[in-house]
RNA sequence: GGGAGCAUAGCUCAGCUGGGAGAGCAUCUGCCUUACAAGCAGAGGGUCAUAGGUUCGAGCCCUAUUGUUCCCACCA
């Protein structure tokens, strides 16, 4: 066993061998056990345009380590990994890249643009499949999926034929968002809404009688082309006379009425709006209400239609400005103020989104919104924090009803057919249709279906759904969903109510939501700021493991993180401290070695060791199971650095330069407890956990598939635990007292121990002359040396006779001050003890400790007490 | 206009169901002690934003205030 190894842990080396043995050996493989339960999670999938950023690095880690503990604790775990079509961001993408040779879409034609689509997945679609192999992700690659594929076509076909045969999809002509770069319709959810300074500008329209004007503001003067009513309060006295009455709308010279509308607000402005039902949303409800013609004024791209031949073919913009100079022109103009105002802007492009009338497909959601409120209400599904439960009641409360057509070509197409003869509709599962009418070929509806559509049925499609298959029986719902919290209005409820739909049940019985990576001065990272830290680079830096440990430390549910590379520094230095642990114990094994489970003949530091790493199993897994991810990383690394290597490990080298039988105990406590930590790791740091392990475990299980440590009560050694406790304190003690003095550790000094606990002290004799420099030591149960330099702690006095180093009164000063600190600490207690509240109300358990704590403070008091004494004679 | 988060050591953040405040980095002191200087042994550093309240006991629960970030919302 005993190997050469490099002192500094290379990454580079391991990881992608690493990774190759798990796939070589089929260890992310799930297979329904009938024996074993079932723990899914469906990956949120990637888009196929994208590249791994840190958003993704923390998801998948997230789940990466969920998924790794569930494996090892004995569960069929399924992570069901998958790319998302992503319909508008690949259409640009591949329109983008048409444009350099020059080529259009509608040059080329749908079917050739889609076999250019397919053929632009094929080639980067699997990029981000790699990246995510080189963060660790114990994905099931054998179930890969794509939400365009076969399988999910099938199931998206399925579920809008369903919908449209309940009534709860639509076709209608409503005002929708449009993106004019884009040029397609988006949803309410895909429109971020900014602030923006812009203007007011304050206008007059004439009376048609010619009484007189009305004025208003606006702060869209273009749309002033499309305006079919002027509309005031009904109850507003100023204006009650002219309702019914028109006006001639500047520019356009059209006859409008004023009518009376409820949504017009009195104290705002003059209390006069201009109705421009086709371009603004509000206005097209007082259109619907009042029947007013809706004029729509602008092209797919935001430029002024041919109607108004002054103004057509200028962008929105431009158009704006030339009416604001011809309205100033007519004397329509009254004055321009300041206003910063709120306006949508495309989720995808950033574009200003324009309002517009057009005829698109609907999902009905308000019957779909309740049944999924309720899942949550009842605790079916859970947020973890769970306060994002109010977030996803709130936008079900308010749902509008969920605009799915696009006018892009990437994407499912919409299974409705049209018969251009008779007008007639069929919405089939069906490739084709036939009119029943009229028997003639019908033609596919053009549109698509939002890129959400189909990811709202990923938990089941992916699993063979609408086939009743044997993995959506056994691994459907899912467990855990572990997304961020800004993809819950887009993905988590869609797939909420999707799931309990079509299939029942809800889709994931838990939601573990996690924040945004901002940058290291906590600003959001993006492409045009040009602060993202590639996950990759950072890999290839300090290693994959380090990037991990170094997200799920310290990340709380649901709270945003910084990325800091001084982290990603530290969790790379804990994998090397790992890692030379590992090259300790190589180096101190003998050839033949083999573990044959914890020996019997343990020492009282073994036995403290193996029960302090009892206790870590149980909390790690405790942890876990409550989501706290962050917390149980924490108790791993403590224990790993202070617990084993600072303390463990140094205890062993005298037992191992001993030899003999407290060497080979010693050899094997290090092994058994090492196996454990790198099981109880591996889900943090997957690679060099598996790694050390080819070295240290000889049971032919990897790490991967090795059994998660539990808590075992037989490991349970609380007093040998407190036992050795003793001896630690006193080896601190001392190291205190010789760091104070400024003694280096290569002068070494006899050790006089007083104690009534001699057998306890007798077990750390090898550890004093190790660890607390000693050379000559004495335990007793009294000593006497009035001149020595004393380190008292509660079970024992302990004399170094460095009497050149000993200053009597400094001596007596410092005991005094030790004094006055113990006394505040029995002061604490026993004023808490004397407390009736205290002892009546708290639980036994804490009273109990507390008298413990008194007991221990009064032993101390006394040895300090005894030591003043002497000094004093 | 509604709602939520955050405010803890110089910096970045933990703190799980309320029982004497923690980590990493940074700072200071001493060590190249044959696993590790990406290390070891020590040290200093916090009225847990402010003010009330509940409780035997509050960083944690309640109320208000201040600062800050975010989400939602049709005020033209």
């Amino acid at each position: 066993m005993k190997k050469e190894l490099p002192k500094l842990y290379d990454p580079k080396e391991v990881e992608d061998k690493i990774y190759k043995f798990w796939m070589d050996n089929d260890c992310f493989k799930a297979y329904r056990d009938p024996d074993k339960k079932p723990y899914t999670i469906v990956i949120p999938p990637p888009n196929i345009t994208g590249q791994l950023h840190m958003g993704h690095a923390l998801d998948e880690t997230l789940q990466d380590i969920l998924i790794r503990w569930k494996r090892m604790s004995g569960y069929a775990a399924l992570w069901l990994p998958g790319t998302d079509h992503a319909a508008i961001a690949t259409e640009a993408k591949i329109v983008a890249a048409m444009a350099e040779e020059g080529l259009t879409k509608e040059q080329i034609g749908r079917e050739k643009f889609m076999e250019r689509a397919w053929a632009w997945k094929e080639k980067f679609g699997g990029r981000i499949v790699e990246q995510l192999k080189k963060l660790g992700c114990s994905c099931d690659w054998s179930r890969e999926r794509f939400t365009m594929d076969e399988g999910c076509n099938k199931a998206v076909r399925e579920v809008f034929v369903n919908l449209y045969n309940k009534g709860l999809i639509y076709r209608g002509e409503r005002i929708i968002n449009w993106c004019p770069h884009c040029k397609t319709s988006i949803s309410d959810a895909e429109v971020n809404y900014e602030d923006q300074a812009g203007h007011f500008w304050h206008l007059r329209y004439p009376l048609s009688d010619g009484s007189g004007y009305i004025e208003l503001a606006t702060t869209r003067p273009e749309t002033l082309l499309g305006d079919t009513a002027v509309a005031v309060h009904p109850d507003d006295e100023r204006y009650k006379h002219l309702v019914g009455k028109t006006v001639i709308l500047p520019i356009v010279h059209r006859e409008i009425p004023i009518v009376a509308d409820t949504y017009v607000e009195m104290d705002f402005g003059t209390g006069v709006v201009k109705i421009t039902p086709a371009h603004d949303p509000n206005d097209f409800e007082v259109g619907l209400r009042h029947n007013l013609p809706v004029i729509n004024v602008m092209t797919d791209d935001a430029k002024i239609v041919a109607d108004y031949p002054k103004y057509a073919g200028m962008d929105r913009y431009d158009a704006r400005k030339a009416i604001v100079a011809d309205l100033e022109a007519e004397g329509a103009l009254i004055k321009v103020e300041d206003h910063a105002h709120n306006v949508g802007t495309c989720y995808r492009c950033g574009t200003t989104v324009e309002p517009k009338v057009s005829t698109q497909w609907f999902v009905k959601m308000e019957p779909l919104a309740k049944p999924a409120i309720e899942a949550v209400k009842s605790g079916k599904t859970k947020f973890v924090p769970e306060r994002f439960d109010k977030i996803y009641y709130h936008w079900l409360e308010n749902i509008k009803d969920w605009c799915i057509s696009r006018q892009v070509w990437w994407g499912h197409q919409i299974p409705a057919f049209y018969c251009d003869d008779c007008g007639e509709m069929v919405v089939t599962k069906e490739n084709s249709a036939v009119c029943p009418k009229c028997g003639k070929p019908m033609r596919q509806d053009e549109d698509t279906l939002d890129t959400w559509f189909s990811s709202a049925l990923w938990p089941f499609s992916t699993l063979g759904w609408p086939e009743n298959t044997e993995d959506l029986k056994y691994f459907y719902p899912t467990n855990t969903l572990v997304t961020g919290y800004d993809i819950i209005f887009f993905w988590v409820i869609r797939m909420m109510f999707s799931g309990i739909e079509h299939m029942g049940e809800v889709p994931f019985n838990t939601v573990l939501i996690h924040g945004l990576v901002r940058d290291s001065q906590g600003r959001k990272m993006s492409k045009s700021l040009g602060n993202g830290v590639d996950p990759l680079e950072e890999i290839d830096k300090y290693g994959a493991d380090a990037l991990r440990f170094m997200l799920a430390t310290g990340n709380a549910p649901g709270n945003d993180m910084r990325y800091m590379e001084e982290k990603v520094k530290a969790s790379r230095n804990f994998a090397n401290k790992l890692w030379n642990a590992s090259r300790f114990i190589m180096m101190n094994l003998p050839d033949d070695f083999k573990l044959n489970g914890l020996p019997e003949n343990l020492n009282v530091e073994d036995k403290w060791v193996i029960s302090k790493f009892n206790r870590l199993a149980k909390e790690v897994n405790e942890n876990l199971e409550a989501f706290e991810l962050g917390v149980a990383v924490a108790k791993l690394y403590d224990f790993i650095w202070d617990i084993y290597c600072d303390w463990y490990i140094e205890l062993t080298k005298p037992r191992i330069a001993a030899g003999g039988e407290t060497a080979e105990t010693a050899q094997a406590v290090l092994v058994w407890v090492m196996q454990g930590m790198l099981k109880l790791l591996h889900p943090f740091m997957p690679f060099i956990t598996e790694e050390i392990w080819s070295a240290v475990s000889d049971s032919g299980v990897p790490c991967i598939l090795s059994k998660f440590p539990t808590y075992d009560e037989k490991l349970d050694f609380a007093d040998e635990e407190a036992q050795f406790e003793k001896i630690i304190a006193a080896i601190r003690g001392i190291r205190n007292r010789r760091a104070e003095m400024n003694v280096p550790p290569s002068k070494k000094a006899a050790l006089h121990i007083e104690t009534s606990e001699a057998d306890i002290f007798e077990q750390g004799r090898l550890f004093f002359e190790r660890l607390a420099s000693a050379s000559d030591i004495e335990i007793s149960a009294k000593v006497e040396m009035p001149d020595a330099v004393t380190v008292v702690t509660d079970s024992a006095r302990i004399f170094i006779p460095m009497d050149e180093l000993v200053d009597k009164e400094k001596e007596l000063a410092r005991l005094n001050k030790e004094k006055a600190a113990v006394q505040k600490d029995i002061d604490f207690s026993s004023n808490k003890l004397n407390n009736q509240g205290f002892v009546a109300k708290a639980p036994a358990q804490q009273v109990e400790a507390e008298k413990a704590k008194l007991a221990k403070a009064q032993e101390k008091m006394a040895k300090i007490e005894q030591s003043i004494a002497a000094l004093n004679k």
